[in-house]
DNA sequence: CGCGACAGAGTTTTT
DNA sequence: CTCTGTCGCG
């Protein structure tokens, strides 16, 4: 019997509505997961569905397998042959069934993002497109969001055929979808599209999944898009019992082509459609709740609703503003463990939420410090690393030898001797007779001339038709192993050296432990099947719950989860709301932006904290940094402010000046002389510095003295970069060059390659001066060279080298 | 053919 | 700053 007595008045009804089309809206922290997986109960135990009648979609693998679990905690037998799933590996898997109708081998490929820009790149050469004018990151957009709205190759060549940049991207269009097919790939938003043209085209096949499928449930409906909607509109028309879950308000996935209008129209889009409210938040305290019914109101065109909770009132949300991002950081990991010891709370009670993913190293380092225990979500998938992509791409090879990409990115790899041209003639030859480049190796000897390339290609062959057969007999793993001994790829990545070598082999063992807990965790494992998962990872999936220690992701990868203590990390404008947002002219960017802040304050239950630094290193420079609007969007009796950055007012209700257009921060060096007020667009002369735009505050170079900002400036020359004295007489320089290896393990630098960024003049003491990886600690004068002692040290790769660089002085 | 050096460009969020 | 592509040399 399932008991609904634990449920509030909404959420029963929700669960018990279990007929027609329903539109749940549903706030954050309302316990919708807990209505989805009691509705799925209800169907099952109380109106007597079959269970592999309901279908479950939700966005991430992690979202699905966790509604997995907790449906089977509830309802027991059965449970497993519910669909719990995500849209693309749900299309796979119908696709692995049907794609042949369709023209493709039903071991395709899944193309991921890497992939798609080798073959658009060829693609480009190819057409003879100049790829200054035309990324293939730009051509490549362009089809995803054609391809999300459901225009076909054609159809856009119809559509843009006539004017200057579309016929160009018409023709990247179709000729990709060609190569694609060539080579038995889809790309992610093909495992959507081509599942819609699958239907569309063989009635008998929709049919059959309507029929399977006559409970739907679509979680986050506020991010699908076009296609996902065409889809589910497809499969749902027959019994028209679709309940779809959402929150506009949490609606952030625009840039992916998701469409909010799905969820703001879905009564129009399904006739009779019954909408139920879950207003009543279980998560958040009223202070946080309170802060983000504030900061989203500021929106416009939403669903009338507002968010309200029995929680206590809990502590005010707090800002706390830093003088740059390393003392934000710190302050934060000090944070942590204050707030660890008095709420005896666990480590994984906090998570750092922040815009991009390059803010995370910062936090990274000083948890490292402070030896907090973290786990880092997303930033370089694991499965983009080369060593994995390269042992990947022997397995697409083995399972799919269609796959151009894959065989040519591992036919040197190890080096065998075969170079771009001998690549160039197969790749012709294969061109011209229509055949696979992996068939256009398998004849090589037609067109080459004996050699070491030829002799390279034929024994590359034999290999994998070995492995082909033996892949049927052996473990995923126990082919990856004999993938990486036979061809000689574990030599080649020992060779590479020590540290860089153990890294790389210990990322292969945990692709190998993948592998296994794939082939543990199915009934048939099949190479295809490995593929198929390892393709469609999400960062967030690898996130473990049960690990105790914090958590560090983006917005993003946040949404859906919940923390007591929470941390928002540069709210700062310019990078939250992020510059584009801000420079786009449409209103609407920022108001997604808002969205996801709105999602990231409402992630917090207890304690929700804001940082922001008045300074950041964006792109190797310095840049001054105005608190994020959405900050000042929370009242000032709903908020805390401690100014931590070091004598600088800001802020117009925060106390201080206030700049033109927004906020302008002004403070004073170390002489108590006031810094003098720049100009909007940055220092125009002498030493100020002040922000007002990000463009704002020339100068690479961060500091004079050792801590924070506060040195003094006297006189510098105009513009950007120019030249910086601190108070102690030290100069901090940055110098771009690369690093060479000496012998004996020392490194050497070579000679530097922007001589323009080492204006000190001889007997200065230079500190902090940015080689490559490593930090100049000395400096002799020797005529017109300099010989600095540098220290590399890469703190990911635990390595600490000491060398020499020889930096050349040039005059200005 | 392979390697190293160098210049230039790009920097939001992700299934 | 960091990654990528290109170029020239051995």
């Amino acid at each position: 019997m399932i008991d609904l007595n634990t449920l509030n008045p909404m959420q029963r009804e929700a669960v018990a509505s279990t007929e027609g089309p329903l539109l749940i809206l549903a706030g954050a922290g309302s316990g919708k997961t807990r209505v989805l997986v009691h509705r799925i109960a209800y169907l099952i135990g109380e109106m007597n569905v079959a269970p592999w009648n309901i279908l479950a979609i939700t966005f991430t693998n992690k979202a699905a397998a966790e509604m997995r679990e907790r449906v089977d905690r509830i309802v027991g037998q059965g449970a497993e042959s519910v669909w719990v799933s995500t849209f693309h590996s749900m299309c796979v898997r119908i696709l692995r069934r049907y794609i042949d109708n369709l023209g493709y081998g039903n071991s395709f490929s899944i193309y991921d993002t890497d992939d798609q820009k080798a073959l658009m790149r060829q693609i480009l050469k190819r057409l003879n497109i100049d790829p200054k004018k035309f990324r293939e990151k730009s051509v490549l957009s362009e089809i995803s969001a054609a391809k999300n709205a459901m225009i076909d190759e054609e159809q856009y060549m119809d559509d843009n055929g006539g004017s200057f940049p579309g016929k160009i991207f018409a023709n990247c269009y179709m000729e990709y979808q060609k190569e694609l097919k060539k080579n038995n790939a889809l790309d992610f938003d093909d495992l959507l599209v081509k599942t819609v043209q699958l239907f569309e085209k063989y009635p008998q096949v929709l049919e059959y999944y309507q029929d399977r499928f006559r409970y739907i449930m679509v979680d986050e409906y506020q991010d699908t898009n076009t296609v996902q909607f065409r889809l589910i509109d497809l499969l749902a028309k027959r019994h028209r019992n679709l309940c779809v879950v959402g929150d506009d308000d949490q609606s952030i996935y625009g840039f992916r082509g998701a469409d909010i209008r799905n969820i703001l129209s879905f009564e129009k889009a399904f006739d009779g459609a019954k909408v139920i409210k879950l207003e009543q938040n279980y998560r958040s305290t009223k202070s946080i709740l309170d802060a983000a019914n504030e900061v989203i109101a500021n929106n416009r065109g939403r669903k009338d609703k507002k968010l309200w909770t029995d929680n206590d009132q809990g502590d005010k949300v707090t800002f706390e503003l830093y003088s740059n991002a390393y003392e934000e950081a710190e302050g934060i990991a000090k944070d942590v463990i204050s707030r660890k010891a008095a709420c005896q709370a666990d480590y994984s009670d906090f998570a750092v939420l922040y815009r991009t993913n390059a803010q995370s190293r910062i936090v990274e380092e000083k948890f490292l410090q402070y030896n907090i225990p973290y786990r880092l979500v997303g930033g370089v998938n694991f499965y983009q690393r080369k060593e994995i992509k390269d042992v990947l791409a022997y397995l697409k090879t083995i399972a799919n030898g269609l796959d151009d990409i894959a065989v040519q990115r591992i036919i040197n790899v190890p080096k065998r001797g075969i170079g771009a041209a001998s690549v160039g003639k197969i790749i012709e030859f294969s061109a011209a007779n229509g055949m696979s480049f992996y068939r256009g190796l398998q004849s090589a000897q037609n067109i080459m001339s004996a050699g070491k390339a030829l002799n390279g290609m034929k024994k590359f062959v034999e290999q994998i038709e070995d492995f082909r057969i033996r892949a049927n007999e052996i473990s995923i793993r126990d082919l990856i192993e004999a993938v990486l001994d036979e061809t000689g790829l574990r030599d080649e990545i020992r060779a590479e050296g020590e540290v860089e070598a153990e890294a790389r082999l210990e990322n292969i063992d945990e692709l190998e432990n993948k592998a296994v807990s794939y082939a543990n965790g199915t009934d048939h494992p099949t190479l295809d099947g490995f593929l198929e998962e390892v393709a469609l990872v999400a960062d967030i999936d690898s996130m473990d719950d049960s690990e105790n220690r914090a958590v560090l992701m983006t917005l993003h990868s946040a949404k859906g989860l919940e923390f007591p203590y929470v941390y928002m990390s540069g709210m700062e404008d310019g990078l939250f709301p992020s510059g584009m947002a801000i420079s786009d002219g449409d209103p609407s960017a920022i108001e997604e932006e808002r969205r996801l802040c709105y999602v990231g304050i409402t992630r917090a239950e207890k304690k929700l904290t804001l940082t922001a630094a008045t300074q950041r290193m964006i792109h190797g420079q310095t840049m001054g940094e105005t608190v994020s609007r959405f900050v000042e969007e929370i009242p000032e009796n709903m908020i805390e402010v401690k100014d931590l950055s070091g004598g600088m007012s800001y802020g117009s209700r925060f106390g201080g000046g206030y700049g033109s257009e927004r906020r302008r921060y002004d403070w004073e060096d170390s002489d108590g002389l006031p810094w003098e007020t720049p100009s909007a667009r940055g220092r125009s002369t002498g030493s100020g510095n002040g922000f007002g735009s990000r463009s704002g505050f020339g100068g690479g170079f961060g500091f004079g003295g050792g801590t924070g900002f506060g040195g003094a400036g006297s006189g510098s020359s105009s513009g950007f970069g120019s030249s910086y004295r601190g108070t102690a007489g030290l100069k901090s320089v940055s110098a771009a060059g690369a690093a060479k290896k000496g012998p004996g393990g020392i490194q050497k630098g070579s000679a530097m390659t922007k001589p323009d960024h080492l204006d000190y003049e001889a007997g200065d003491r230079v500190t902090h001066i940015k080689f490559g990886a490593g930090t100049v600690t000395a400096i002799k004068d020797e005529g017109r060279d300099y010989e600095v002692t540098v220290e590399f040290d890469r703190v990911g790769q635990k390595k600490m080298l000491a060398g020499f660089a020889k930096l050349k002085r040039t005059e200005q």
